[in-house]
DNA sequence: AACTATTTATAAGA
DNA sequence: TTCTTATAAATAGTT
């Protein structure tokens, strides 16, 4: 069809800038077409189509949109036989939820709940794993406090060289000019702008109450059941 | 345009009769127009359509799918521009991963590995967290042998109790008739049928080296990293 | 579903 | 790309 000064094969035009022209003036007929068809039948369509060259070019009814048009196409076909990949992330989904509430149980289970459902051989297991890892937590902690004493005889060993030389300082200023006194404010040993954590281990025996709120636990923002 | 007989307006064709007729008509010729552009231009087309009473009609260029057009369309336009649904779900995963990956870290803590990232107050949490709840699994420890004691007891003294039934029966049979004997095979404290396990209590002190690995650990099947 | 007078689309050329 | 135009195709109204 669509011919003129001379009737044309329906067969894939060779020379490619005479292709070209022909795509572009027929998808301009169909784009055309395609619009009254929508106006005078109040019908809905979607064209797409690719040149040869891999160029895109779409056509939507006014009323609806490209989107719309494939949400009603896949309603109306039925919606599940589309996306394998939507159906692929829904395992996925359920399979990460599967391994999420094994691992809450899990947690669960090391935090002394939900003990009931385990056998005699899993308690004992569960129990001895525990006591390890409790053992490897605690020598953890120990070092950790071993360090940090040994940064704070540093420190301390720093403030009192520092404290010395001003001393020194000082009662040299003392000598050339006895007016100068030994000016103590509090800030001689300059802690003034340190973290105050450093000085922790003061407060190591005391039992602070909410001290394992901190710990990072997923288990009350994701409770077991959902 | 499509006129013949009488030029007409592109409006609504108010005739239903009519409308439906013009939409079979149009469509086949849409269709004509873009079988023809396939072949001429080398192009791949895609139409849907969906008359005003919502009947379905698709035309597909005969190399093709629709399903992949919509892909390609996809992939053209930039995918995630898609799918709301499956954005979401996208999220979803992406979240589950996370609380994943934080629930793996909290266990490998709970096991004494990872520590290096804690600070020394949440040492010294996890400390405590666990040495309670270490306590709460050896308490139920001991509650689950209490009871299987208490069961085995009575398994033994029914046991006992049948044996003596027996006995007496034997003896007074011996009495009517001094050709029978006692008959012992093994088999008099109706044991054979039994779950082993219920004779575990014996083993309590054996120290089996694989007791946890049946647990019910995700960690070894979900690595912390991937 | 077929017919046909007419309109529309468009191939080729400019 | 756009325009022109001769001609092929599509189709509105009718049967």
């Amino acid at each position: 069809m669509g011919m003129a000064r001379g009737k044309i094969q329906i067969k894939r035009i060779e020379n490619s800038t005479n292709r070209q022209v022909t795509y572009s003036k027929r998808r301009n007929g169909l784009f055309k077409k395609a619009n009254e068809l929508t106006v005078l039948c109040d019908a809905k369509v979607s064209i797409i189509m690719f040149s040869s060259t891999g160029k895109l070019h779409e056509y939507v009814s006014p009323s609806t949109s490209t989107k719309q048009m494939f949400d009603q196409y896949q309603k109306t076909l039925g919606v599940d036989i589309w996306s394998p990949q939507y159906e692929k992330m829904n395992e996925t989904l359920k399979r990460l939820k599967e391994v999420n509430g094994n691992l809450r149980r899990e947690i669960r289970q090391r935090m002394g709940e939900c003990l009931n459902d385990l056998s005699f051989e899993n308690l004992r297991g569960l129990e001895q794993d525990m006591d390890t890892a409790l053992n490897l937590i605690r020598e953890r902690k120990n070092r950790v406090i071993a360090n940090q004493i040994v940064t704070w005889n540093k420190k301390l060993r720093n403030a009192e060289e520092r404290y010395r030389n001003l001393l020194h300082e000082l009662e040299a200023r003392d000598h050339e000019d006895p007016h100068y006194g030994l000016v103590d404010n509090g800030s001689v040993f300059g802690f003034e702008n340190e973290d105050p954590r450093s000085i922790f281990v003061l407060r190591l025996q005391s039992n602070h109450p909410n001290l394992h709120s901190g710990a990072g636990s997923d288990l009350s923002t994701y409770p077991l059941l959902d």
